[in-house]
DNA sequence: CTGAAAGCGCTTACAG
DNA sequence: CTGAAAGCGCTTACAG
């Protein structure tokens, strides 16, 4: 069943079935609804590879996980972005290709070569760390692309991603408000650009609030996971005096840190109030629940569909745009009233 | 860049390139190099629409979130099939494509139509509840489909689930193993595929240690939130007598039955125990840390992309394939040594 | 071992 | 308002 057989079942030409089925306006109306009847009754569907072959334009946007995330894609802002990028991007009229680097990046292929094989009308490029060289390809290429947590710097480029600045002043400025005056911070090791810039605004914002900067209460964990942030507090519980207040760079930290001065006696947030970032779902119900930022993932994905629509059809200057994060508090780092007392 | 100008470059004919790119035997090794050294010089790659318009097949599995899901995919359970289905279909050498459901369906297409027009080699269809009728069109067509977590009759289907009834007999051994003798149940008022057999399996197992049945210790949700769970666990509360264990039929519902449990001044597990269903990252921080029963995700998703490869490349009847769960014991359901005293 | 040519199912100037 | 025809970039019998 194809066009052909429509024109001919129609008694018109193939060139009219095409221009019905894309809504052109000059076709008689009679004509129109005589097409559009038959093609109802036979059940015809054109052909994606045909239309993108004559048209070289897909209606697809390719997906690339940059970066270590490239094997697992489980992390829930991701997820929660791509999530909302998908549903803006749908009603854009664009459907989502997943490349699958397993197999072509063994045969030393990369994105660009894969995005112009399927004619990708654009990409959008979410990292993680340890972004592979060959993202950069295809962000220098004519291809639009829209970068999640990733610096792009394509002439047909642009990139999202939340205030992390904002991230971490959030988070100090209520330890602030809440009478904590000992500040620490957790790291990652090896530091993406995102956790780079928290801990760089996180240095800022104690000068902002004139706390002091102490060396030993900034300690860095090896990895993601909860027993990495366990591992990190015990490096902070072993210095002479104890910071008050604690923002770990992700909630899985805090989780981690959390368990670590918990088993040395210290109650939270008595003594220790700890802060996390990313607020997943766990947050809620942990002992006690944990104040976190919340990045606006709703936000950054429809943001992104829309700015990739238009680098796809429009000209557009390469830029950044920052989304607002949530401070979400909850019982972790203590309240005013609670803390009055004791100062 | 297309096939044309690599071959009047290597001074061939298009159809000795067309052979080359896809490893037929009949080509002489000389040219065979000097057409592969052409092809990497200038950087030609061939186009998927071309190629799929020619051989009608796309190396495209197309992703349907069916149901109620297809608003958002971010439950944990499928997200993490999809990744290791993924990461094995993508290993056969195809790529996903999610379907944009948002605009298409409006127009009243349908997931058929959809995968015709896309020419997928096959679907993966992931059920919540609710599942639309249109997803049944795709299952009985000729294009070869794997559900998850969804009965499929089509002659070119197959469809693959954790053995429901050995999640609920897992659990309720558990009870009964740590002398847990009155079992209570919170399921779902609107009970898709997968929690009618949960609760069905519930009943029998407690029949097989020759357990009560108590009605009213058999509870109903409205949906799957936490505080859904807790407003169920409420209802079990006002009950003349209370069961000493309660399996919530997934761990959202498990930690919002546990919150309402502690209000009235419950211990957990020491007054009620509780286990709930999925093994979601939460239920390692829960206070206590929840006994659960976790789906073997990696193995249902590698299981699915092997059978859709059969599927799509041979002869196969179809079936249903049963995955085994894993009982994960936390401190929510108490130990038999912790019981022993009281009995 | 290699090539000429038809065909896959569309779109798009262009002519009428 | 409608149609004939070239073209998009591949594959595949078939002939040599």
């Amino acid at each position: 069943m194809n066009i052909k057989t429509i024109a001919s079942l129609a008694g018109v030409s193939v060139a009219t079935v095409s221009k019905i089925i894309n809504n052109y306006p000059d076709i008689s109306e009679e004509t129109r609804q005589r097409v559009l009847k038959i093609m109802e009754e036979t059940g015809y569907r054109p052909s994606s590879s045909a239309k993108t072959l004559a048209t070289k334009k897909s209606s697809l946007v390719g997906v690339v996980f940059a970066g270590k995330l490239n094997v697992d894609f489980s992390h829930p802002f991701f997820v929660q972005v791509i999530n909302a990028f998908k549903k803006q991007i749908g009603l854009l009229g664009y459907d989502l290709l997943f490349f699958s680097n397993e197999k072509f990046l063994d045969q030393g292929e990369d994105y660009l070569a894969r995005s112009k094989y399927f004619q990708v009308d654009g990409c959008i490029i979410i990292a993680g760390d340890e972004v592979e060289s060959s993202i950069f390809d295809l962000d220098a290429s004519p291809i639009p692309c829209i970068g999640i947590d990733i610096e792009l710097t394509g002439q047909s480029s642009c990139y999202i991603m939340s205030d992390n600045d904002k991230i971490s002043t959030k988070v100090v400025e209520q330890f602030y408000m809440n009478g904590y005056r000992d500040v620490g911070f957790i790291g990652l090791e090896r530091a993406s650009l995102v956790m780079q810039q928290r801990e760089m605004a996180f240095k800022r914002s104690l000068n902002q609030f004139s706390l002091d900067e102490k060396p030993e209460w900034v300690v860095y964990s090896k990895d993601y996971a909860a027993a990495d942030g366990y591992e990190a507090a015990k490096k902070m519980l072993a210095c002479k005096t104890l910071p008050r207040a604690v923002f770990a760079a992700t909630d899985l930290l805090a989780f981690g840190a959390i368990r670590a001065f918990k088993e040395v006696g210290l109650r939270i947030p008595e003594d220790i109030a700890v802060a996390g970032c990313d607020d997943i779902e766990a947050c809620r119900y942990t002992d006690p629940p944990l104040t976190t930022v919340k990045q606006d993932t709703d936000k950054i994905g429809r943001l992104a569909a829309m700015i990739l629509f238009d680098l796809m059809n429009k000209q557009m200057d390469n830029r950044c745009i920052k989304v607002e994060p949530e401070l979400v508090v909850r019982q972790s780092c203590g309240t005013a009233m609670l803390l009055a007392q004791e100062i």
